[in-house]
DNA sequence: ATTAATTAGGTAACCGGTGTCAAAAGACGC
DNA sequence: GCGTCTTTTGACACCGGTTACCTAATTAAT
């Protein structure tokens, strides 16, 4: 029976003579049905193995049960977080979820996306950090009617379709804490231009530094790109540079953890000599030594909202939040300076 | 135009004086057309932005456009090596990816992954190891007339529907290498139990010493997971019993990591002291100090064969390997002993 | 020129569900 | 027992494509 072609409604129908309309309405769980009739079709329905077929109600439906993650991040352990979010989101759902990478400076990218959405339509879509900043890709999803949220580090001005930690806050209250523990000369290393994440990120290191009237020493500003290169990079030119510091807060973890193997090799001892905070709390920093400490970007908890506020838009039983709190992680790289 | 819904088949037909059995034809490049035709019909699909409607395409067909990476692995690396690796695979094609993680300690998984083809039939599906190793998957897939690969690290017996690496092959070479480079006490730390890729890393093992008519040593073989505590532990529990030993090879990368570490709180240095062979080559591997020697797994490139067997299963013009040769990586933490 | 072979294009049914609306069946009051 | 109201069910068209089959128009062959 099972390779003769999977059995369909009318089949379900004819063996229980009833209408195709009929088993619709009980696979559907329509109130408007005897228990009788429904009874008797649930147990044909068993009886012969048939499961609706997805794609005819799509295509009556004139909507899937789909859900696209749309990133551009290459980030894995960023990417694997979101999936796994979204997966939980809809995992009482008979959603599915697809995954579309993009790349970020290809002229084409909304052409991509473009296609992406006429070909497969999802019914969702989530859009991933920093791509999902781009207000065009908000239009383009409202173009072709399709729900969507996006992640973010900021308030976006899209508020009805925004999941978004409070990144700033979170540094803030990070530096705060090198602060307290007597930190003065406390060194950023940037994540890249042109977003905003690391905006706020820098933002609240700032704010930190000007409520203990301090100002921020340019010389103790460097860029990265979020790669653990660039943390490597980063940490050396500040030690090139000879203006002294004890602290390093960096953007995110894999700068961190570069600058911490970085400082290392220059014979500096974490965090007796030198203090490092990340950002994100991934896997690893609590596997490197000293383990790191960090803030914990909440990014599942937002990919799961994000599904949650797709598929099942207003009546969630769960409050969601929409602006999400990232909380410091203490681990052992931070001690008091000197 | 777009908010009033996107145009159809039907539009077009109307528009161009055609039937709607033209434009399917113009749409599917069918040959038994006229130019003139196919010009007016292209014309007027390109005016009005007509795309055609992969929901009715399928239900139609009776086959939809998408690949499932259907998993039990929840290392992030290779998860997001995987899909890169299938995306770029259908990368000119029509098809999407869905991604769909199991939990393979569950009694359920077996219907959970039913209950995921019954929902989404997806035209193809890639199963990963270690999941992959299980015949009832395999059998679940063609029940659903789903074409189907298997990644593994072992030639399964199931010939067209594999794609493998032969990771004996290639740890073998790399424990011959540290044979070559004096070593005569090598330490292994192994993989999980139960699976057929651990069994092949420690065949390779044993088989290198073989060649070198050296014994395995049980005082200095260690049980592992794969994950990077257990990579502590391991080395943790060879340094306390005392049987010496100059190099370790690690199963993979994250347990190599994670004995470096091990050894390095015990005062040991790396490479000086104990040199260090993981297995995976995962970026963390290049970015560790000193950098881990390792093996390269092709999973990447194992993923893209896998994607391009599914949806040109005959006629792909790339001559595609099915049992792709995992290399040796030269880095720095293999030093020759004393 | 006539017929046969090709080629181009159309018609209608179908894929497997859903919406609309009306008919049938049951419940109720008198 | 009859008309009315409500509940349950079915007929039918439709979602947007495809296939099978057929006809009309060319072209080639005799």
């Amino acid at each position: 029976m099972a390779s003769q072609g999977k059995p369909t409604i009318n089949d379900v129908a004819r063996i229980a003579n009833v209408s195709k309309k009929t088993v619709s309405r009980v696979i559907n769980k329509s109130p408007l049905l005897s228990d009788k009739t429904r009874k008797k079709v649930e147990e044909v329905i068993k009886e012969i193995g048939f499961v609706p077929n997805m794609q005819a109600r799509a295509l009556a439906l004139r909507r899937n049960f789909i859900i696209a993650a749309i990133h551009d991040n290459p980030n894995a352990q960023f990417l694997v977080n979101v999936q796994q979010g979204i997966l939980e989101g809809i995992a009482d759902t008979e959603f599915g979820l697809m995954v579309q990478p993009v790349d970020r400076n290809s002229p084409t990218v909304e052409a991509d996306i473009r296609a992406f959405l006429e070909r497969h339509r999802p019914y969702g879509v989530v859009l991933l950090p920093p791509i999902s900043e781009r207000d065009e890709l908000a239009a383009l999803c409202r173009e072709f009617d399709c729900r969507y949220v996006r992640m973010g580090s900021v308030q976006l001005d899209d508020p009805p379709h925004v999941v978004s930690s409070n990144d700033r806050e979170a540094v803030r209250e990070a530096v705060i804490y090198l602060l307290d523990k007597g930190h003065r000369k406390i060194a950023l290393i940037e994540g890249p231009e042109g977003f905003t994440s690391p905006q706020e990120r820098r933002a609240g290191f700032v704010e930190a530094l000007a409520g203990a009237d301090l100002e921020v020493d340019p010389d103790l500003v460097m860029p990265g790109d979020y790669t653990f290169e660039s943390g490597v990079d980063a940490a050396e030119g500040l030690l090139a540079r000879s203006t002294p510091f004890s602290a390093i807060f960096a953007s995110n973890d894999e700068m961190a953890i570069g600058a911490m193997i970085a400082c290392r090799r220059s014979g500096l001892r974490i965090p007796e000599d030198i203090s490092i905070v990340g950002f994100d709390d991934t896997p690893l920093s609590s596997h490197v030594w000293p383990s790191l400490t960090t803030v914990h970007w909440p990014i599942k908890q937002m990919a799961f909202n994000a599904a949650r506020k797709i598929v099942s838009p207003e009546s969630d039983p769960i409050q969601l939040e929409w602006m999400l709190p990232s909380t410091l992680v203490e681990r052992g790289s931070v001690v008091p300076p000197g």
